[in-house]
DNA sequence: AGATTTCATTTGTCAGACATTTAGCAGCAC
DNA sequence: GTGCTGCTAAATGTCTGACAAATGAAATCT
């Protein structure tokens, strides 16, 4: 019961793991502020260095904050969706770069995802959803645009997409399987030929929103899923014979 | 283009930022031995502790692993799902516990991921997965059973089923989800009549799952859904009763 | 009373040292 | 030559002590 993780860790690793079970479970609670580093060094009778390397692998995770001064120290941070949103989207991303996850596992959970949150998004989506979807779509019309502004708005087209359904923590959710797909999806070289497949889809989608038709949504996302799909492969397999 | 992230930031931070960057975009890949901390030191032309804060950052969310000894060193980690769901988990239950996000919106987020996991999982489950809930209604039908047990084998019970789907990155997903609610679902007491409930929808299900019966699936979720949401509401309503 | 100064507290950073771990090498015995 | 032993060097882990910078609050002056 004294120690939640096992002994041979580094005092760090350990010291950092006891504050988080401590915030976790809640006897540390929001925006309290912990006992100064000097005080922390002599509970766990470690020095202030080891305190602070604690202390900074909790700021990592966005646990906990630190201010500096005369009523300065650290608190226990209130996690906001932008700080999981980051985290959650740099995680993704090393897992698909890292070849832990192929890129066809990726893009089926995330248009399953996706297609999850099309019958909110018919019910729940407003104007300014629509809005901003046309805006993307707009966009994604300029013949001038570059592949990389391509991908960036096709992301922000889905986020809308996503946001429609009203509940931030599949947006969270859907933020890291979208985003975390970006580097991938950058690589790909969109021809006017591709981009003219996509837009049409994106705005059937759109239209289906409008119409609240969540079947005719998840019909396109499927159709769109089978198309990314397509452009995928060719990115694997340049990229497999670059390495090979 | 020279930094990243803005200014006036502590020292560790912006170098963690500038480490983290290297390797989410390529510049360092898997397993590559980053400069000891005595170079980085003098690299980045600060001292050894600042840098040790800095990579205690990055080892907090697994992006690198550290080794003592002659051929030690910092490298960088090649990210596991099994590292990943920690912070998931703990992200997830965060969110919720501070009330930044309501049990209603959890839940739905939950159930909805879940019922998206339905037609993959009646597709590819094995006889492992049936096997394994299977196993978890045997657990709750013991009369003797407390509640948090109860609940662990809950989570084992949907923990199978989105396994079933095959797909890691959904697995991923799902831990998070279902596990952060796991504090809140802890402080519902389940009556004998709540839990024969919740046993017969499991029974459903895993039937469903062998007829690889997808919408009977979602039905039945989509049934536990509501009861769920039953029971969430009764902790609240007494949460904020002790609160208020 | 209000403005200014001083001060104590706390985090941020640095320098240097020692402890510990670990791989590789040299040397010795067989 | 082979195999074991011990040494050595390199690297991380930890400690001590110190100073810098920020910041709020108390003390002081006008």
């Amino acid at each position: 019961m004294k120690k939640s993780t096992e002994n041979p860790a580094d005092l760090s690793a350990r010291i950092a793991g006891e504050i988080r079970d401590a915030i976790v479970s809640g006897r540390l609670i929001v925006d309290e502020r912990l006992p100064s580093e000097a005080e922390l060094a002599s509970q766990f009778d470690v020095s202030r260095p080891t305190v602070r390397e604690a202390l900074k692998r909790l700021a990592a995770q966005s646990l906990i904050r630190t201010q500096r001064g005369a009523t300065g120290g650290a608190f226990v941070n209130r996690l906001r969706f932008e700080d999981a949103y980051g985290q959650q989207i740099t995680t993704s991303t090393l897992l698909l770069s890292m070849n832990e996850v192929s890129f066809d596992v990726a893009c089926e959970a995330r248009f399953t995802m996706e297609r999850a949150c099309a019958p909110l998004a018919a019910e729940r989506r407003g104007p300014e959803h629509l809005a901003r979807m046309r805006a993307e779509i707009e966009r994604q019309q300029q013949p001038d645009l570059s592949d990389e502004a391509f991908c960036a708005s096709d992301v922000a087209f889905h986020r809308a997409l996503v946001d429609a359904a009203g509940n931030p923590v599949l947006s969270y959710q859907l933020a890291g399987a979208v985003e975390g797909m970006l580097p991938l999806m950058n690589m790909i070289t969109f021809t006017a030929r591709s981009r003219e497949n996509i837009l049409r889809l994106h705005g059937e989608i759109a239209e289906a929103l409008e119409r609240r038709d969540s079947g005719a949504v998840i019909e396109a996302l499927s159709a769109l899923e089978h198309y990314t799909l397509q452009l995928g492969q060719q990115v694997i397999v340049a990229r497999t014979a670059r390495q090979g």
